[in-house]
Order: C-alpha cells, then sequence, then structure tokens
DNA sequence: GCATGGTTGCGCAACAATGCACTATAGTGA
DNA sequence: TCACTATAGTGCATTGTTGCGCAACCATGC
C-alpha cells in the first residue's frame, strides 16, 4: 500500500494500465530528475506490483497486478462520496 | 491511498471490518498512546474511509467503503506472487 | 571510446508518527 | 449547580521517514 501512496506512483501504474512502458518513455511525462523517477518505479518493482523485460539497452515495464485496477475504482467510489457530503455539509 | 500506506490504519480498517467499534474499544488493540490512535482514526475519517456516529459519550467508527476489502484481497494476491517469485528466486 | 538508458550514494528539506501535557464535551451523582 | 469521571481531540517538540536533485556510476550496443 504505501508503494501506491504517491501521487507519481499512482501516474506510473496508470500509464501503465495503458500498455508497457520502459523509463525512457515515461520521463517525459513526469518533471522531475530520472533518478527521482527510477527510484519510484524501483518501489513499484520491489513490492511486485511492476515487472521489468529488458530489450537490450532498454527495460519495459509492465503492470503485473491488474488487480490495482480494481482499486482504483474504489478510490474513486470514495472520492465521490466524500465530494458529496463535502458538498451536503457546504449546504448545510 | 495515503490513509492506507500505514500498517496501523489498515489494522484499523481490517478491525472495523469485523464490526463497529469505538476508540476505546481500541485502544487496548493498539500498544500506543491514545492520541497517536486518535490521529490515525482521524486519518481515515478524514478521507471519508471510516465515518462516525456517537451515542453519548463514546463515538462508534464505522467502516464506509466495504471496497476495501477488495483492496486487500488484491493487496493479498500480489504479496502471494512475490513470495513465490522470491522462493523461485532462491531455489535458482 | 562513446552515446544511450538506467541506478546508486549523498545530503537536504519537507513531511509523518509519536508521546506528553493539556483541553473539550457528555454523563453521573452528591 | 458543581465537582468528578470517562471519552476523545489538540498543541508542541522530538524523532524517523520520504522525496528530491546532483553527480557519479554501471550496462548495453555501436
Amino acid at each position: 500500500m504505501k508503494a501506491l501512496s504517491s501521487p507519481v506512483r499512482l501516474k506510473i501504474v496508470d500509464e501503465l494500465s495503458r500498455g508497457d512502458r520502459c523509463m525512457c518513455e515515461l520521463q517525459p511525462m513526469f518533471p522531475m530528475n530520472k533518478s527521482t523517477l527510477s527510484r519510484h518505479v524501483a518501489a513499484l518493482k520491489n513490492v511486485g506490483i511492476v515487472s521489468e523485460r529488458r530489450e537490450g539497452v532498454r527495460g519495459y515495464l509492465k503492470l503485473q497486478t491488474p488487480c490495482i485496477l480494481n482499486v482504483f475504482d474504489c478510490t474513486m467510489g470514495v472520492i465521490r462520496a466524500e465530494a458529496k457530503r463535502q458538498a451536503k455539509l457546504a449546504r448545510g
């Protein structure tokens, strides 16, 4: 769960849910040093959420756990419910 | 997700999945200062994962999002897969 | 050797967790 | 009404953890 607790890593997972990517493809999408991005990816690899397959000089990342996407659904549900609750509170 | 990134909060959610609890019931289960526990619970309330219903002097906590339990299932799957992978690595 | 793709060591700043002391509120009973 | 207790939340200081960039490094292929 800790590995999914950062917006950056969530965005990486989201991106990988649309297909495999190499670091070099991810780098333009993230406005940060490549070392930082590398560490975020490493965090996801460490816990087994993504895997890597080398193709020559590049390493392609693959989302290893499709059920993560259900987690996103649940999260969105929580966010929507909370937004509704806040709106109700604001109305009084 | 951040709210679920702490072992303590995961344990709280797990406990609430078995029924509503008040802080005073949770306190004996957690070897920490009550203020710390209170803050963990507050974090879960803030994001709408748990709700509170007051009964006199006590506040009963309720798990607001059953889909969180699916998240646990997914997580366990990842953990099992990772354990298997590690075992395979160890065998060589 | 050299370019490309990716990782690691290090130090700093920001953030999160914790315990202690204190406060706030609801209920209880003289 | 006024203490008194039980339950829960806050302010603050300390400590531990995380995210980050920089620079150096490792690995692959030409």
